[in-house]
DNA sequence: ATCCACGTTGTGGGATCAAT
DNA sequence: ATTGATCCCACAACGTGGAT
């Protein structure tokens, strides 16, 4: 037996059942809503002061209301004990919430894990590291930040700025500034800076690896100016493959579906004469592009990736 | 006995956020 | 640019069955 992991029984077919909730979040982009969701289920059923090995019955399990208001947990009244009793039962409620910030954590972990492990996430193509991260940079000339929210120890300090200058100079008259970590984020800030301005990479691999990443970087693009257009929008691209020795292959996404029961977009309603003459069509087109080389199979990218 | 493979857990430290 | 708080990821460590 490997390792068998943080959840059994009960509380792991619970999470199992949970699985396709979190990949429909991670999809629309409200994972962190979704996980406090889940979180919120789980403790419904499996409450935190339940001993781990022991699990709810199948009825209390089928008995659960999720919409249910859960009552607030008391906090221990000072009047009404000593001192001694007082200080015990706040450490009480105290090691309690550490316990519950904990299995918190671990059903995230455990999310976060299992998604990976049945989407094959390459994580190293998400977020920052996404091959398109500085073509989007540069079309779209800036950031589009979203508005912040305030945190209260921002507030709370707007209102001591005098004292905490003050504290502030004393501290930097002592101490003297290394120079290490200024270096260190000087050459971040160069690798950064070369990815922005250079032109786009013509190495192969670069190549294949933003081919892969075509459909994930368009998808929400189309669909954004399906919303802000009110129409319906296609995209086609191709070209040769090096993982393919350069030979033509064609990406189309599409947004925007019919109307009806069973909503369909472009290439799936017109599937017969898209492939019939859409495709070959563009595939022509292609073929001139890329006959320059000669053969556009073999000369396009005599180095094909791996 | 010892090493290897593997699925999983826990965490240190870097990245990011929200503000000035 | 700069800050502290928070978030998140890569990676070390763990537990255990199977191979040698």
């Amino acid at each position: 037996m490997v390792n068998p992991g943080a959840f059994r029984g009960a509380r792991k077919v619970f999470l199992m059942g949970e699985k396709d909730t979190y990949s429909q979040a991670v999809e629309d982009g409200y994972v962190v809503e979704a996980v406090s969701k889940i979180q919120c289920r789980y403790f419904k059923r499996f409450p935190i002061d339940l001993p781990e090995e022991e699990d709810p019955t199948p009825e209390q399990l089928a008995a659960i209301d999720d919409d249910e208001i859960e009552p607030d947990f008391q906090e221990p009244d000072a009047e009404k004990m000593t001192m001694e009793e007082y200080v015990a039962e706040m450490e009480k409620l105290g090691s309690r919430q550490r316990k519950i910030a904990f299995k918190r954590g671990q059903i995230k972990r455990w999310l976060a894990y299992q998604h990976m492990k049945d989407h094959d996430v390459d994580s190293k193509a998400n977020g920052a590291h996404n091959p398109y991260g500085a073509l989007l940079y540069k079309l779209t000339g800036k950031e589009f930040v979203r508005p912040r929210a305030k945190t209260a120890c921002n507030v709370w300090r707007k209102t001591q700025r005098a004292e905490i200058e003050a504290k502030v100079k004393a501290l930097a008259a002592e101490k003297s500034i290394g120079k290490s970590a200024e270096q260190e984020s000087g050459v971040a800030q160069k690798a950064w800076e070369e990815e922005v301005s250079n032109p786009a990479s013509k190495a192969p691999q670069d190549h294949q690896r933003c081919i892969l990443g075509l459909i994930r970087f368009m998808h929400p693009i189309l669909d954004l100016i399906c919303k802000a257009t009110g129409w319906k929008a296609s995209f086609i691209a191709g070209g040769p493959e090096p993982a393919h020795e350069g030979k033509l292959n064609i990406i189309s996404v599409h947004s925007g579906m019919t109307t009806g029961n069973i909503p369909l977009d472009f290439s799936t309603l017109e599937r017969e004469g898209y492939k019939k003459h859409f495709l070959p069509m563009y595939g022509r087109f292609l073929k001139k592009c890329y006959l320059v080389y000669g053969s556009y199979r073999r000369v396009s990218f005599p180095c094909a990736a791996a």
